[in-house]
DNA sequence: CATAATTACCACTGTTGGTGGTGCGGATTA
DNA sequence: TAATCCGCACCACCAACAGTGGTAATTATG
């Protein structure tokens, strides 16, 4: 057998077919070869294998002479992936212009003030959204409490934390024992962090005023958050906020 | 109508179905609306208005309250496309990552010594990324000449190039007189330009060693390049871009 | 409380585009 | 002429989607 499942499914969802897939990891593992020989080798039918190498040769994960016969020689992943990024970016960005072009302005005109002001969010991306739109408006403090640090959080996070750190935005953080060590030391360039040894739900709170409330899951895609801009709701997790953050343990870096 | 079929195009390339392309856009001109009145403004049958909803926003281009009924408002454009674009990216690195780790030492084991040293690349990435390979290996003087200045080029070569000037590599650009005044600009941050009225071809040769000749072409995904490493056609190459180098003005800022 | 109206959702069918799979035939070279 | 190279034409299959039917749940109404 070839290649391990993990990697072929991997390769199919970045845009390749199972033929292409045969093809390259053939080329990969037995070094560049002629037609017939990668046809032998990948079980890819003679007759399609030609199809299959230009189409791989236009995705740009090998290349070829143009001798006869001709050989076809495989790029290193890490080329093919970064054309292949280039391309579908490049693709995106035009998509995307297309559309704010001439859907923005129309939301605009309506303007967006008929939204209520609390949310159920639906998909960890969803929330990341919600969580960022937050952050952007944030202007004197804010509260954070997090079971678990994810790394995706941290990755977006991370940049406009250090903004807001410098436009003078208070930056507290609580987070349980067992988070890893790295990720508490990023966390520590932008924010105070306390730990306790147990917390039942994660949570936001920019200026006393928003409230974004994870419900955690079992899987990510179905992870749900509450979202409310209630005053209300807005006090009542503020004041949860304080106790537990009193009840917690300062955070002090090794180097410190 | 609805929207121009150029965003419909670009929204079903950023993988909307027709059917919610219709609800969303629907969504953005007249508003918030329940799942009724979507029906009847975008023309989608109502029984399946709600499967439409909910993959948009799982997608993230809507939310919606959950009362009865239920209200769908639509998110900004900007802000469903970043969400977008977070998700992808994030699979693409999963995918990438797990790609890399196990072909890449299966490529590297072969080694890539087989390769020939002249190549036909075919198709607008393939040859931006070759030509970002030779960038990347040059390391005392790079020439290139360009009938057209093209965006994308300048987008994938400012930043290498900057590290390739620090690097003390003599880059030398000649293009023709008609490239745009704030091309030749940024161009002139990182290397020596001149101008000439006419050119036929254009192509880049790296320390006298390494060439690239564009052969251009009406489409751009089907224009054609040549590389090679052979020092005789390198040979040829620079004595050709000297003599037109010789033969062409200096440009000169108009702030210098 | 019973009934009608509305809302929310499910199941099925026909179509379509893309891919896997097979055969053949023209072109090129020895 | 024979063998190899290259590419086209065709069919079967599958997943995704447009489109159509209907049913359960909830709410309004007499």
């Amino acid at each position: 057998m070839a290649i391990s499942e993990k990697t072929e499914r991997a390769l199919l969802d970045l845009g390749l077919t199972s033929y292409e897939i045969k093809t390259y990891s053939a080329l990969v593992q037995y070094g560049p070869m002629t037609a017939i020989n990668i046809s032998k080798q990948s079980n890819v039918p003679y007759s399609k294998v030609y199809d299959v190498l230009s189409s791989l040769e236009r995705k740009g994960w090998i290349e070829t002479d143009h001798n006869r016969p001709s050989k076809f020689y495989p790029k290193p992943p890490s080329t093919s992936l970064e054309t292949m990024r280039m391309k579908i970016d490049a693709d995106r960005k035009k998509n995307e212009t297309q559309v704010i072009s001439e859907l923005f302005p129309l939301f605009e005109k309506r303007g967006s003030k008929e939204r209520p002001d609390i949310w159920i969010v639906r998909g960890q991306f969803n929330i990341l959204t919600k969580l960022k739109e937050m952050l952007e408006s944030c202007t004197t403090e804010l509260m954070v409490a997090t079971p678990l640090v994810l790394d995706a959080i941290i990755d977006l996070a991370a940049p406009l934390m250090m903004t807001l750190k410098s436009k003078g935005v208070r930056i507290r953080v609580m987070c349980t024992e067992n988070a890893g060590e790295n990720h508490l030391k990023s966390i520590s360039k932008w924010g105070e962090i306390r730990v306790r040894s147990q917390m039942f739900a994660g949570g936001a709170i920019s200026d006393s005023r928003e409230v974004l409330i994870l419900l955690g899951a079992d899987e990510p895609s179905s992870a749900v958050a509450i979202w409310a801009d209630h005053p209300s709701l807005a006090n009542f997790a503020t004041n949860y906020f304080q106790y537990l953050w009193n009840d917690s343990k300062p955070y002090s870096r090794s180097s410190a």
